[in-house]
Formats: C-alpha cells, sequence, structure tokens
DNA sequence: CATTATTCTGTGACAAAGTCACATTTGGCG
DNA sequence: CGCCAAATGTGACTTTGTCACAGAATAATG
C-alpha cells in the first residue's frame, strides 16, 4: 500500500484528520501497518493494545471467551467499519477483555493504540471520535442481552437468516450450524434441531455448509 | 436546596465546570432540579431526553423492558453516580430504550438534557465526560452478559450475595426473591429454589424478604 | 383486636434450551 | 477409490424458565 492511499484512507476515517498537525500525522502514517489477516485467524485477544483497526475488506467478529471456551458474538464489523475495543489503551473504561477474530480474509489497517492515545490527550476531537465509535456499539450488546433473554429460539433463529439474507442479497446462508451457534450465543444442537424443524415446515432446506431459504415471508412471520 | 450548595455540586460533578462561561453556567443552574423520587418510581423510560441524572442519595436501578414485561437490570446507580443514558439526546449512539427506576427515595439532581446537548457541542469536555461515563457502563452490561451465558445459577446467585454483602457491610441480604430475580435476570421461582438449596446446605437462612448468610466461606467457594 | 388485603414464598408439573456422548453422513483430496 | 476431517443427526439427560396454584407472613383497615 502506498503512502499517498494510507494517508487518504487515514484522512477519510478521521474527521479530525486536518486538524492535525504534520508530526501526527507523519507518527500516525509511520505506526499504521497494512496487514491481511487471515480467515480464522485472532486479531485481539485483549492481553494487549492492538491498536485501532479499520476493516478495509473481509469481516471482523468481536465476541467475549469463558474459561470453559464458550464464545458470545457481540457484533460483526464490516468494510469502512472501525474497531475500537481492540485499542484498549485509548479506552480505560473497558475493563472487559473481548477478542477478535477474522471471518473472512481481511484487509485491515492497524493504527498504533500509543499514537492514537497521545494524539487524543491534545486533540479533544480525537477522543471524541474514539470514544463515539466505541459507545457506537453498546446497543448492539444490549440488543444480544435483549436477544438472549427476551426471545425463543425459533424467533432468534428467524431473525438471524433474515439477517444474513439481507447482507448477502441472496437466498442461501453459508454458515455450518456451528457458526451460526457461535453467533447467536447457543449450542449448534439447538440450532440443528430448529433448522430441521424449519425444514420440516418447508421454511428452509439445509445441505452441508448452508441453508437456502425457500419462504421468506413464513420467516418473517415467526421473526414476528 | 440552595442555589450556592447546587452550584458546589455541578462544580464538584462536572470537571469542566470551571471552563464553562458564565451565562453557561447559569443556564446549567437554572435547568437543573432537585428531585427526590419515590422508592419504586419509574424515572425515566426511553421515551423522552430525561436529562443527566446525578445521584445524591439512595439507589437506581437501569434496565431494559421486553414486549411481556420481562426485565433485565443492566446496572445499578449509587450516591456519587451519574446517569448518562437518561440523557438519550446527548448520546445518539444509544438507540436502545433503557428505564430508570428509584430502588429506594433517591434525592438527586437532575440537569436538562438540551442544556447539556447544548454545551457538549461547545465544550469539548463536556461532551467528552458525557461519553466517557456513558461508556463505563458498557463493561457492567458484557458482564451482564457473561453472566446470563456463562455461568450456572449457583455460582451467579452466590456472587449477587456476596456484592451485596459488601455494598452493606452486614451479612444479611434484605431483599424479596422476587428483586433478587430481577437483579439476576431470572426468575422467582428458580431463586426460591436455589436458597433454598442453599438453606438446606447450611450456608443461608432464609425469612420473608431477607437472606441472612451463614456461610461466606462455602458462597465464595461456589462463586469461586 | 379481628378481618381483610396484599405481598411474599413454596411446590409440582411441565416446556424450552443447553449438555453430553455418541453415530452417521458428506466432501475433499491424495 | 478409500480415507479423513468436518459437519450433521440423535437420544438421554440436566438445568433453567414457566405456569398455576396454595399457603404464610405482614400490612391495612374498621
Amino acid at each position: 500500500m502506498q503512502t499517498t492511499e494510507l494517508a487518504a484512507l487515514l484522512a477519510d476515517t478521521f474527521p479530525f484528520w486536518e486538524s492535525m498537525s504534520e508530526t501526527d500525522r507523519e507518527t500516525f502514517l509511520r505506526t499504521s501497518a497494512h496487514v491481511v489477516f487471515g480467515k480464522g485467524n485472532t486479531i485481539h485477544t485483549g492481553e494487549e493494545c492492538t491498536g485501532v483497526i479499520l476493516v478495509k475488506s473481509g469481516s471482523l467478529r468481536i465476541y467475549l471467551l469463558s474459561d470453559e471456551g464458550k464464545e458470545v458474538t457481540l457484533y460483526r464489523l464490516y468494510p469502512g467499519d472501525i474497531c475500537m475495543l481492540s485499542a484498549s489503551c485509548v479506552l480505560d473504561a473497558i475493563t472487559v477483555d473481548v477478542l477478535v477474530d477474522a471471518e473472512l480474509d481481511s484487509e485491515c489497517v492497524v493504527v498504533g493504540g500509543c499514537a492514537y492515545e497521545a494524539l487524543s490527550l491534545k486533540l479533544p476531537d480525537a477522543k471524541i471520535f474514539a470514544l463515539e465509535v466505541a459507545l457506537s456499539r453498546f446497543s448492539d450488546v444490549m440488543w444480544v442481552l435483549q436477544q438472549v433473554l427476551f426471545m425463543s429460539m425459533d424467533k432468534r433463529l428467524a431473525i438471524f437468516l433474515l439477517d444474513e439474507l439481507a447482507k448477502s442479497g441472496g437466498n442461501t446462508v453459508s454458515l455450518t450450524h456451528e457458526q451460526i451457534a457461535k453467533y447467536m450465543a447457543s449450542a449448534r444442537e439447538v440450532v440443528s434441531r430448529m433448522l430441521k424443524y424449519f425444514a420440516n415446515e418447508g421454511i428452509v432446506e439445509v445441505s452441508r455448509g448452508g441453508i437456502k431459504v425457500l419462504d421468506k415471508k413464513r420467516l418473517r412471520a415467526i421473526a414476528s
């Protein structure tokens, strides 16, 4: 990646780019790395301050991990999105360790957390931006909580499938039951059972590694 | 409440008080109301922008409400704490409706949301403060998620009881099973069952409206 | 004080979801 | 083709949540 290209991306991402001093911009450029994370790799484990991650392509999954290895997906990020929780040193208010995985091969630009932190002390707009980006995911996490506690499995699965369809545009969801379970904070067997029920009802057609939705209307009714 | 007293409280609460213009400070004083919320009353329903609530005494409960009337407590606030989610107009990133109840008779000062919002546009430090206060509760919500999804009921109840003891200082928890269930995002019957089990084991002693902890060590072991 | 209310707690039967331990199927690939 | 790893199927079981009550303790009232 060219420096000019990187500069353009940073200028495009950070609304305060113009307010930065020339030296600070140079520091940003110097501490930013263009990285391609391979599908399935763990990008951030909560131990260190990985930095601010800008997603150029692919997708990232932000999740919590229990001692026993169970996972809850908090939210996912797509091209254009920014991962702030991976810059833990900028956000001292966040005390929980979150992990970040690449769901697909993902092209990212990682801005050094320390550089960002140093800047945010000088430039209030940088601090505001970081806090706003982080806070914008608060609602996602509350949404997960609502789903888990207030909604039945059939409804949740229907919502999930419809969401996935909306994202991809087609009428098939190319995920394994295991993956779906992780996204939904449930267990594979539970997802399999429910999908089988949906299949019996003629709502979906399941095949290895993918689900074809036959009756969106019914699915929407279940998602109510 | 005297104006000077109110001014002192605001100066104490907001780190940017000194940076404010005289007129802005007057506006703040004018739009701030000293209110006593009666125990059990709902202070904020997510519909309107109630404002920034400063807790002087008592305690507030911030929770989510489902269509069917189920609740999840996200966190609780005590004297000295600030409720920012009730100032929804300041935080456009928060899209979920949260409710706020007074758990006890609570003396509060409510700063008008609009006044705060207007200020936060002028004074970056005010904006930063609002965002930081809001973000500081993000971890609490993730903690709830971890509890609900990763931990068994006995462990959760043990943790809850120990937390309550730590807060009150004594060795009794003066809450009904119903209240505990709401705090823990569970059901009363489940809490009753578990308390009965704890009682059989000689860990606690239950009486109407209160639980006396007899064996903190065992409880800590369960909370592991 | 006696008598209602109201709130709190106990209980059993049941449903929903998660867990466990496997069996079985499917594709990919040498 | 035959093997392997990944994905899916299945039944038995546990845990948690739900429902519909019944009974007990406290509060409110005349």
